[in-house]
DNA sequence: TCTACGGCCTCACGCGGCGTGAGGGTCAAG
DNA sequence: CTTGACCCTCACGCCGCGTGAGGCCGTAGA
C-alpha cells in the first residue's frame, strides 16, 4: 500500500537525495513512516512529487513550487505567464549567445587569415605603454587632439561633425529597432565611433574607449549630447562601447 | 597609473565583490596593492577582465576561463564551438518550455471552460480510492481486465491490435522526427497509449500509467515487443508517459 | 545462528559565484 | 580632529542537491 524512497526515486527518476531533500524542506513529506523509521509514500505523495517535477521542469524554484501547491486556489494562469515571460528571456539570451559565439568564430577566422603579424602586435611594449598612458592620464590624449585640431579647416570640422551625426543617428535607429546593446549591430557601431575618434583626433584603444564611454553618461555635458537625440542613447553608447570592447579583446 | 578595486568595478559593471572572488581565485590578480594593502589594477587587469566577462557572458565557468586565458594557444576555436553547442542546446530547452507553458495554459483555459465539474470529481474519495488499489497492487486492475477481455470476440481482438499498432507506429515515427519525450506530441500519444488501455482493459489512472512505463522498460518481454519495433522505443514510451502523468496532474 | 548484502537512516561537508554583513584600517575634505 | 567614503579581511548564507561516513534493518544463504 506504500512504497519506499529508492521504489518512488526510481519510479519518478530522481535521486535518493532528491526526495529526502524534499522532506528537509517540507516539499514533500512522505505520508508515513514505518516502525524502524523507513520513509513510507502513498500514491498522493506520487501525485504530488510529479507535480512538483512539473513546476521544476518549467524552470520555478522549490519554494515557488511550494507556494504554487499549497495553495490550489492559487492563480496558476498568472504564475505561468510570468515564468513563460522568463523563458522567453532565457531563450532570447541564449540565441543571442550564440550568434555572438558565431561572429567572434567568424572574426577569429578572418583574423588568422587576414593579417598572421598581429600576434607580433600584440607585444609591441612601446604601443602598450602608449595606450596605457592615453587611457590612465586623458592628458596625453588631450594633447594629441590638441596637435591634430589646430591645422583642421572649416571643411575638415563640417566632415567630421557630419560623420559623427551619422553614427549617432545610426545608434538612435539602433535603439529604435530594439537591438540590444551586445547585439552585432551594436557593437559594430561603437567599433565605428572609437574608429572616428582615431581618426579625427587621438589614438584610442579599446580600452580608452570603454573610459570614454563611462564618461559618456557620467558627464552631463557630454550626456545631454546624446541623450538629446534620443533618450537613453548615451547609456546605450556606453553598454555597447563595453561589449565591443570586451569583444575585441577576448580575440 | 592605476585604479582601485571600486574604480574598476564601477568602470566595467561588476561589484566589488566579484573583483574580491577573482582575486581570490586567482582568475584576476591585481598587478599591485599600495602601502595600506589596497588592490591596484592596471590597464592590463583592466583587458584581462574585459576577457573573463566576455568568457562569463557565453555561460564558461570561471575555471575554464582561467584555462582559456592561461594558455594563449589554447584552441579558442574549438573551445568556442563545444560552447556554442551548449548555447544552442539551452536555447531549445528554453523553446520547448515556452512551449510546454502556453499548452498547459490552453489545457487549463480549455478545462476551465468546457467542464467546470472535473474539480468535483478530482475529490470524488471512491475514484481515488479505486485508482490507489489499481496502481498500488496490479492485482485489481488484472482482474477487471480479465472480466472485460473474457468476453472479447476475435474482431475486438483485431481491432484492439490494429489501434495499438497505430499508437506505436506513431510513436515510432515522432521518434524518426526527432521529437523528444517532452514535447507536446509525444505526451499526446502517451494520453492515447493511455486511453487505448482504458477503453480495452481497465480504468488507468495517471499513476498507474507510470508505473506500466516503468514496466516497459524493466520488464524485457514488453521491452522487446517495443525495441523491436524501433531501438529505444520502450524507453521513448516510458519518458513520454512520465511527461504526460506530470502535465495532467499539475493542472 | 551467524553472516553477508542491500537498502534505509541521519548528519554534515562541498560546490559555484558570488551577496551581505561584521569589525576594523585609510585617506582626503572640512 | 572628525566625518564619511573608501578600503581591508574573515566568514556565513544561498540553492539544489552530490557524496561520503557511520550505523541500523531485513532478508537470504551457509
Amino acid at each position: 500500500m506504500a512504497t519506499t524512497v529508492g521504489e518512488l526515486a526510481s519510479l519518478a527518476r530522481v535521486s535518493v537525495r532528491t526526495l529526502h531533500h524534499y522532506d528537509e524542506i517540507g516539499l514533500l513529506r512522505p505520508s508515513g513512516r514505518s516502525g524502524a523509521g523507513y520513509r513510507l509514500y502513498t500514491e498522493g505523495d506520487l501525485q504530488r512529487l510529479q507535480q512538483v517535477l512539473f513546476f521544476r521542469e518549467l524552470g520555478f524554484k522549490l519554494d515557488e513550487i511550494a507556494r504554487i501547491l499549497a495553495d490550489p486556489g492559487f492563480d496558476r494562469r498568472q504564475t505561468l505567464l510570468a515564468q513563460r515571460a522568463l523563458l522567453v528571456e532565457r531563450a532570447d539570451r541564449a540565441r543571442a549567445l550564440v550568434d555572438l559565439v558565431d561572429r567572434t568564430l567568424k572574426a577569429l577566422e578572418e583574423g588568422d587569415t587576414m593579417n598572421p603579424e598581429d600576434t607580433f602586435e600584440g607585444f609591441d611594449p612601446a604601443k602598450y605603454e602608449d595606450e596605457a598612458k592615453a587611457w590612465w592620464g586623458t592628458t596625453e590624449a588631450y594633447a594629441e587632439s590638441r596637435r591634430r585640431t589646430s591645422r583642421y579647416t572649416k571643411d575638415d570640422w563640417k566632415r567630421m561633425a557630419d560623420e559623427s551625426k551619422a553614427t549617432v543617428d545610426e545608434l538612435a535607429q539602433a535603439m529604435d529597432d530594439g537591438v540590444t546593446p551586445t547585439d552585432a549591430r551594436a557593437m559594430d557601431l561603437a567599433e565605428q565611433h572609437r574608429l572616428h575618434l582615431e581618426h579625427w583626433f587621438y589614438p584610442c584603444s579599446s580600452a580608452m574607449h570603454v573610459g570614454l564611454g563611462e564618461m559618456y553618461v557620467a558627464d552631463p555635458r557630454f550626456a545631454a549630447v546624446y541623450d538629446q537625440r534620443r533618450a537613453g542613447l548615451s547609456e546605450f553608447l556606453r553598454a555597447a562601447i563595453q561589449a565591443n570592447a570586451a569583444r575585441a579583446n577576448a580575440l
